[in-house]
DNA sequence: GAAGCTATTGTTAGCTT
DNA sequence: TAAGCTAACAATAGCTT
């Protein structure tokens, strides 16, 4: 059977588990990454190490091809705005910062408590998303109230709590 | 309705609908890469240009650095731990709301920004246990539109401590 | 025309062999 | 130990607004 509930985002404790997670979702990252290249005409470049250091790569053209093309990219603007060196736009101000003060703000103005299960789904998206944007400092962003729709659309649309029952999709 | 039969693997011809197609699954690529550098603790780096020829990058240490390792790469089995260090949380949220109350007093007190990866780590680790607890009282979501642009709007008026213009979120 | 919806395909966690 | 299975979960293509 499958598994519980959603998978928690944080490191897989027990050796075996994580080496065959590892294993398995390298898998899926590397297919996805071809299919964006081919579907997309993007030029994609993939480096992994693994835990116990081996090395996959992809590269749609060449891994030294592709980051010869960044760091030139990158070089052009110094600037610590990795994204695009056409600097563009963005124009959202919302930060981590900012997106801890409002978690800070919801928490406190809405006394939340152990009920608010519903919304604590949301801030912890909020705030993964948060963790992950930090630690790629990228910087493309598209409005806090967007983004908090989509967060929700995603909700009502499939995700079922890991309390149990819910409708089933899964094909045979 | 969803599409009518399995996706081909090749170019996506309309102008259009690569672009919507690159966006939407270069999000999906992003959280994986991120997703197996948390839950395997690999490293990895991504690189990515657009059709149009804009960069996404992603790496869970440094491009730089992972591209450093990548050449240096002779086969030997040297791992280079990522860096998570304490996996042990002492806290005892009792519920959600002081949880989420340390939460708020954090962020207003170490007046994060985007550098604080680790710290973060720790905030999420704090909110995924809180959500764990909660769980596990059986919470059905059903989640209302409204109730983020609430929080936002909430938090524009009355939390913000400080003008926001600086670095953006990116969003995979 | 971007943002949101949902049916459908795709990914994977835990199990089985 | 690695390879295969399947239900449950996640991503997303095309549609809708």
């Amino acid at each position: 059977m499958a598994r519980r509930g959603r998978v928690e985002l944080r490191r897989i404790e027990d050796r075996t588990s994580r080496q065959v997670r590892f294993s398995k979702r390298r898998s899926g990252l590397f297919k996805k990454a071809f299919e964006l290249s081919v579907l997309c005409d993007a030029e994609v470049a993939l480096l992994v190490f693994s835990p116990a250091g081996r090395l996959y790569e992809y590269a749609s053209s060449s891994i030294e091809g592709t980051y010869d093309r960044y760091q030139r990219f990158a070089g052009a603007g110094t600037n610590v705005n990795g994204g695009d060196a056409s600097s563009n736009n963005d124009g959202d101000p919302s930060n981590i910062q900012s997106t801890l003060k409002e978690i800070a703000s919801w928490s406190i103005q809405n006394n939340a408590d152990d009920s608010d299960a519903n919304k604590l789904e949301k801030l912890e998206k909020l705030l993964t998303d948060a963790l992950r944007d930090t630690k790629s400092k990228k910087v493309h962003f598209n409005g806090s109230t967007d983004t908090c729709n989509q967060m929700l659309a995603q909700q009502n649309s499939g995700a079922s709590t890991r309390s149990g029952e819910n409708s089933k999709r899964g094909r045979s």
